[in-house]
DNA sequence: GGTTTGCAGATTGTTGACATTCTTCAGACG
DNA sequence: CGTCTGAAGAATGTCAACAATCTGCAAACC
């Protein structure tokens, strides 16, 4: 209990939770893609020096959440719909990988928690819960990505899928799709659960290709800016 | 001309450039995995303050081509089998999907530069010239993966292969490896001239695949260290 | 003899100040 | 009237010094 305090603040470096509260005022909205990033401000609101602030920025650059323009400042990261397309296309190899790779390692008790994620989902479906799904649905696709066995391929995972956050998040989640979304989910996981490697690998594809589509679809009739 | 030179010292800062610089240094083969890597000597050595250093190396830390361990230093990535298997598969699924969006985007320009450097690759088998083979070998690599016209599938691949050369660089290209390979990237390279998808992504996942499993034979007499 | 304690040197972490570059805006010029 | 110039202010880039932490070794203790 102690041992495992002191290592979490062993490998906690101040610009690393520094890094981590960047991170959550971009994702949570606080700046919008586009927006420039103070480095002074940041050092006020947080009462500390500008030079941990500069060392999370750097890391926040290569996980591709901001731009960095010498002499500029750092701006939060503009999407445009390709760009989109491209991390979704990546994605849905790696999410296809996990499966594949899930379905031949998943234990029963991996099998159970995965079947909980997706009733947690069918429930807040049915309830009009979105907030829950979001959550359940996030908390899914890191068990698969985790349940891989390749922290490699997670980290590169979960990368995407924050860089994604960072393009209209809003429109995500429709209330039509939430259904049919839940229904790949249903397939993954049972796919993984027979232990099927091919069948799992087409699911995982697929889901993560559908969503692209979804998506793509909705934005179609939008313009869009480079 | 002018244009271009200042847009190259425009996206170029001080840290970005000591990290390049760092970077050869440790690809290089300068230090090896699991050496320490000292601020000050590095700060010493390009005759600047520790600031920028320390910028440059929590951007290495993202790539993964170093470890940091708070008030301990950072280290150079100490890759074991397993992890690099693992970057291996993950490799294997990002290239097979670079050769299936090129097969559907290849010029005819693209496709004879291609056979450009599988050309000079054979030349340098016939040679025993192994320097020239691994540049021509990266060449190809690296057109392929940004002819897919996808810019995060290309910086996630070329990330994963710098990544590899952590691992034991030396026995990545055996002498008798090199011919079947660059059979491998014929297949590799007509496969993308019939824009052929299917073919192509079977051809370039086979490709990885096959050099993971050639490393992990020559590996698989010796002893692993965690 | 082996373990522990404590100090000295070295290294990392953080800070505030200074230098450089960019942005903005007002005024001059064509 | 629109464009250009240039100076003031603000932000980024870099540095050197200070604080906190770790490493290594020697002395003390059981």
């Amino acid at each position: 209990m102690l041992a495992q305090a002191i290592e979490l603040l062993r490998d906690r470096s101040l610009p690393m939770l520094i890094e981590q509260e960047i991170e959550r005022v971009i994702l949570g909205g606080e700046y919008a893609p586009g927006d420039k990033i103070n480095e002074q401000a940041l050092a006020l609101r947080f009462g500390i020096s500008r030079g941990p602030i500069r060392e999370a920025l750097r890391s926040l650059d290569r996980t591709g959440l901001i731009d960095t323009i010498p002499n500029r400042g750092v701006f939060v990261r503009r999407l445009n719909a390709a760009q989109a397309a491209d991390i979704y296309d990546v994605r849905a190899a790696l999410f296809a990988l996990a499966g594949q790779c899930f379905a031949l390692r998943a234990s029963a008790a991996d099998v159970e928690r995965l079947r909980g994620h997706v009733a947690a989902m069918d429930d807040a479906v049915a309830r009009d819960d979105f907030e829950t799904y979001i959550i359940e649905n996030f908390a899914l696709h890191e068990a698969i990505v985790t349940g891989a066995g390749n922290a490699t391929l997670a980290s590169h995972y979960l990368a995407l899928v924050k860089q994604l956050r960072l393009y209209r998040t809003r429109n995500l989640m429709l209330a039509d799709s939430v259904h049919a979304s839940n229904e790949e989910h249903h397939e993954m996981v049972e796919a993984i659960a027979a232990h099927d490697p091919v069948r799992a690998y087409a699911a995982h594809f697929n889901h993560v290709a559908t969503a692209k589509t979804r998506l793509m679809a909705n934005h179609l009739t939008e313009k869009e800016l480079p």
